[in-house]
DNA sequence: ATGAAAGCGCTAACAG
DNA sequence: CTGTTAGCGCTTTCAT
C-alpha cells in the first residue's frame, strides 16, 4: 500500500496540526478544558471567564473550527431555518422562475437575512406530494414556514394552519380563513384597473389572465363589477403562466380579438409586458387603439414602451410584512392576516 | 429554566390518539417492535419481514409520524441540501433581487429538485463577513455548494476550492484557476456585441456597465479587442447594478453622451433595457441613431420596443451544468469547468 | 429478521 | 466559574 491519496489540509503550523479540530470535544482536549466550557465560551455566555473564553476563541480561530449546527440544531431543538414552500399547483408547467415570485423571493432572503435566518427552499408540486405541507414541517429542519402562492392548495393550507402556527403565506385573503395570509385587496386592485380604461375611454373590456387562480380570479372579479356597473362588456382570454405557452396564446388572443376590444386588464405585468409586445406587432396603438393595465408593478413596467400603467403591490412590504408576521408567531403571538392595499400607477399605456 | 420536558407519562394507551407519535421510539412501542426495526422499515430496507413492513408503515400513516431529519442528518453524515451562497460584493446595494441571479436561482431550484435535494439560500456581504465561506461549508447543513457570481471574491473561492471539493460556482473562467467554475465565455459575448455594432454601422461605441466585477470585465475586454481591431473608439459609461442607482446613472450617461455615440454595448439585459427607455425618452431612435446590443437574452428581452437585439447566455442549461457537475464532485469525481458558448441573438436593436 | 447498544456532535441542568 | 452527565432522535453495527 502506498500514501493515501486522501487531501489533508494544508498544516500551517505543523506543531498543532496533526489532526484537524473538528469537535468540541477535540478543541476542548487542546485547551485543557471540559466541553461545556468550550459550548459555553463560544456561545458567548458571559459566565466564562474572560481568560478562558480569550484562549478558546484563539484555538478555534487558529485551527480553523466551527461548530457542527446539525448538531446543534438537534440537540436546541431548533435550526435558524425558514423554510419557503411555493407550491407549483394550477399550471404544473410553470417554474420557480416566475417573475413575481422570485421578485418575492429575493425580498424575503434579504428581510430573512436581516434577522438572521437562512432559508430552505422547496419546490413542490401539490398533485404529486398529497403531503407535501406537513412532510416539510415535519421534517424538523425548518422553525417555520413561508408559503409562495396558494396555488390550488387552499383547503389544505386551511386545514394545517389549525394545528401549526409558524406559517405565513402570500395569497388572497377570503371571508373568515384560518390562515396568516400577506397580501394586497386584489379585488380592489382589479377595480381600480377597471376603472382606469373606462375612464380612458375603453367600452369593451377584456381580462387577460388564469381566471382559476385565486388571487386572479380576485382580480377578475373585481374588474368585473366595475365594467357590471357601467354597463360596459368584459370578456375573458384565458391564459397559462408558464413563458412559453403564454406567449402562444396571448398571440392568438390577440389575432382573434383584438378588433373587437379597446381596453385590456392583464392579470400580471408579465402578460402586459408580452400583449404589448403583440399590439406592437400588428401595429396597434397603445393606449389610442387599445389601453393596457397590468398588474405587481414589477420594477420593468417603468421600461416598456408605452411605459406600463399597472396596479401596484408593494412586494417589499409584503415581504417584510410576511417576516415580521412569522417572527411573531413564532414568539407565540396570535397574529391577523395583513391584507395590502394596491395602488394605481399611471404611466401612459392607459 | 428547565430542560424541555414535554413527555411526562400521561395517559396510558387510553385509544392510539392521545399522545403524539413523534419519535421513532413511540412507534416503536405502539408497533411492538424495536427501533432499529422501524428505522430499517421506513429505509425500505430488505431485510425486515413484509409483514412486520407493512405494519409499521401503517402506524406511521395513521399517526402522520415523520422522521426527524435533523437527527438523521447527523447520525448519517449528510444532509441532502445543496447550500446556495450569493455574495453581493462589488456592489453592496444590489440586493438579491437582481434579475438574472434570479433567473438562475429558479433553473437551479428545478434542477436540485428534480435530483431530489433542498436549497439552502444564504446572502452574504462578504466586506462584512470574511469567512463566509468556510462558515457556510463548515456548518455541516449542506453536502456541497453553489456560488452564485464570482463578486470580488475571486481569490477567496480559489482558497477554499484547494480543500473543499463538493463546490461549483458561477461565473468567469481565467486561466489555470482551480475552481470549478460554469459560465459563458464572457471576452467571446463581448467580442459578438462589438462585432454586430460595427457591422451595423456604429463607429462610436460605448460600453455600459461596471467594469470592475469580473464577468463583465470580460466582456468589455472582448468588445475592446474587436473595437480596436476596427480602429473605432470606445468609452466606458460606468453604472451600478443597484437599480435605483442604475437608472438616474444611465440618464446622466445619455445626457453628457448620447450626442457622440452610435453604437452601445449594454452589459446586461436589465441595462440595455433601461438605456432603451432613456433614448426612446429623448426621442433617439433605435437603432437608426443609436445601435444597442444587450447581455443574458433574459425572457423580457424579447418584449423590448424595439426587441433587443443581445448576446445570449444558455442560462438553464448552465443551472444544469452547474447541479451536475457538483453531484459527480459529490460522488468524488474531478470535474473540468463548463465554459459555454455565447451565442448573438439579432432582433432589431441592432 | 430482529433487538441491543453505541454513538453522530452539541447543549444545558446540576453539582460542585 | 467549570466539569460531569444525560440526552436531542436517528442509524448501524454486532449479536442472536
Amino acid at each position: 500500500m502506498s500514501e493515501p491519496d486522501t487531501d489533508r489540509p494544508a498544516a500551517p503550523d505543523a506543531a498543532t496540526a496533526d489532526r484537524p479540530v473538528r469537535t468540541l470535544a477535540d478543541l476542548a482536549r487542546i485547551a485543557g478544558v471540559s466541553t461545556g466550557t468550550v459550548s459555553r465560551a463560544l456561545a458567548g455566555k458571559s459566565v466564562v471567564k474572560g481568560d478562558t473564553r480569550k484562549k478558546i476563541e484563539a484555538l478555534a480561530q487558529q485551527h480553523g473550527f466551527r461548530l457542527n449546527q446539525v448538531a446543534s440544531n438537534l440537540r436546541r431543538q431548533r435550526t435558524g431555518v425558514i423554510g419557503i414552500a411555493i407550491p407549483l399547483g394550477h399550471d404544473r408547467r410553470q417554474q420557480v422562475s416566475d417573475a413575481f415570485f422570485m421578485t418575492l423571493l429575493g425580498y424575503l432572503a434579504d428581510a430573512l437575512t436581516e434577522k438572521g435566518y437562512d432559508l430552505m427552499l422547496r419546490r413542490v408540486i401539490p398533485d404529486r406530494d398529497e403531503d407535501w405541507l406537513d412532510r416539510f414541517i415535519g421534517s424538523g429542519m425548518v422553525d417555520g414556514v413561508l408559503v409562495i402562492g396558494q396555488s390550488d392548495q387552499f383547503a389544505r393550507i386551511e386545514e394545517v394552519a389549525g394545528r401549526y402556527r409558524p406559517m405565513v403565506v402570500w395569497g388572497n385573503h377570503q371571508e373568515g380563513q384560518r390562515h396568516c395570509v400577506v397580501g394586497s385587496d386584489n379585488r380592489l386592485g382589479g377595480k381600480q384597473a377597471a376603472e382606469r380604461l373606462i375612464a380612458q375611454g375603453a367600452r369593451r373590456l377584456a381580462f387577460l389572465g388564469d381566471p382559476t387562480a385565486t388571487e386572479f380570479a380576485a382580480r377578475y372579479t373585481g374588474a368585473k363589477s366595475v365594467a357590471d356597473a357601467h354597463d360596459v362588456p368584459m370578456i375573458t382570454l384565458p391564459t397559462h403562466l408558464a413563458p412559453d405557452r403564454m406567449a402562444k396564446e396571448v398571440a392568438s388572443h390577440m389575432d382573434q380579438h383584438a378588433g373587437a376590444i379597446d381596453g385590456i386588464f392583464a392579470a400580471t405585468d408579465i402578460l402586459a409586458m408580452v400583449c404589448l409586445a403583440e399590439l406592437a406587432g400588428r401595429q396597434i396603438a397603445v393606449p389610442d387603439d387599445i389601453r393596457v393595465v397590468g398588474f405587481d408593478d414589477l420594477p420593468l413596467a417603468e421600461q416598456t414602451a408605452p411605459p406600463l400603467t399597472t396596479v401596484r403591490q408593494d412586494i417589499r412590504a409584503g415581504a417584510f410584512g410576511m417576516v415580521d408576521l412569522l417572527l411573531r408567531r413564532l414568539a407565540g403571538e396570535e397574529t391577523e392576516s395583513l391584507v395590502m392595499q394596491p395602488e394605481l400607477v399611471v404611466r401612459q399605456s392607459a
